[in-house]
DNA sequence: CAGAATATAGTAATTGATTACTATCTTATC
DNA sequence: GATAAGATAGTAATCAATTACTATATTCTG
């Protein structure tokens, strides 16, 4: 049972603090938050913190590996077993909408990294996400053309570039009204219109 | 001539100041600009700024304001006199990413903008020009569908709110790979796309 | 298996650096 | 020479990180 225990695990205490920061990254700008404001989130005095993490780099960069982790393990989980890849990229969309309407603070940490001009390990892991989430759009995307489901004079480039865009649309649109819930509703709009941009004419 | 005068008057000191902001954005991540790196950049003494401009908050309401003007202006006048609301998407789409490629700090500015959580007079700026924009896309989107140039069935906010989301794909593209040049490049083949999937079937 | 020894995780206070902003003195321009 | 614009040198607040110390587990030993 819960013993609300103040003294936790390495692990599960480095665990605790990456929820508090993808939690906190939901509330405001993930550029102001501080280790003292994680800390308070989560109960404990900010020196604590760097018990567990060398520096606060190192704690965005366990974030970010969280982040790489769960995002690719849900559209990986969605897309398996359907066979059309129109279908499958469907699927993926949806739960990558999902994800972020559960996390809403997840794309704002990950603009937010890209944004930066040095190259920190959390940036390097944002910019290895987003390619190896093009590469299974790629794949996808050459299969439906070989399929016939999409168009063969389709730029299998610029579609995976789009799909990419369409989503972080939806996600500035959210910011706009400040509404996550609003993702959900207008996600299967906005998709249906990428989807006829890439199928073959029927 | 360039007199190198370090005396300017208010004006042009406040305009050069926008110069400044704008162009540091495109060099650095916006969150981390400081009022002393505004000055250096602009070979000015930090407190000197502040004869200028109230708060820090104030250089950013300019700034925006700057942007605001500029783009839909720069967006009015490139649609203008184009008969095909299709083609005057087209010539939007175009010159926003020209816009955004001879600035590469504006998307990076305002996204910035938008993920704070209080409403600062500079958000609510960006907030104010996103909606004019919205507004201006509508319009054609329904031109559009009347003329039937674009499918009657389409969905006109949706199709808004894809429209500016794939301008924001490209911009991330651009910021992942760290090239601003690609943009100019990669927006035609990306809008064709888009264009497939808000025009009537032929 | 009791309890001493050690390792781990926490607190509270403090550090130097950096931030936006200000007060005062100086210089340039009309 | 009046005044607008800039330089210089401050301020208080905030930040990440470190310190000295304490509380709680875990391990070792007779």
């Amino acid at each position: 049972m819960d013993t609300h225990s103040k003294h936790l695990p390495a692990g599960e205490r480095r665990a605790v603090t990456v929820e508090a920061v993808v939690e906190l990254a939901g509330l405001q700008n993930p550029s102001e938050i501080t280790t003292a404001a994680i800390a308070k989130h989560m109960n404990l005095t900010q020196g604590a913190l760097f018990r567990h993490f060398s520096t606060k780099e190192a704690i965005w960069q366990a974030v970010m590996e969280w982040v790489a982790e769960r995002l690719l393990a849900r559209i990986d989980h969605s897309a398996h077993g359907i066979k059309s890849p129109l279908t499958a990229m469907e699927a993926i969309f949806m739960s990558h909408i999902e994800f972020v309407a559960e996390h809403p603070g997840v794309p704002r940490m990950m603009f937010g990294e890209l944004q930066r001009s040095e190259s920190t390990p959390a940036k390097r892991m944002v910019q290895t996400l987003i390619q190896r989430y093009g590469e299974r759009l790629y794949r996808f995307i050459e299969k439906g053309k070989a399929s016939g489901e999409m168009s063969p004079a389709l730029d299998t480039e610029a579609a995976a570039m789009l799909f990419i865009g369409t989503i972080q649309g939806l996600v500035m649109q959210s910011l706009l009204v400040g509404d996550v819930e609003r993702m959900r509703r207008d996600a299967p709009r906005v998709f249906a219109i990428y989807r006829r941009g890439i199928e073959s004419a029927q």
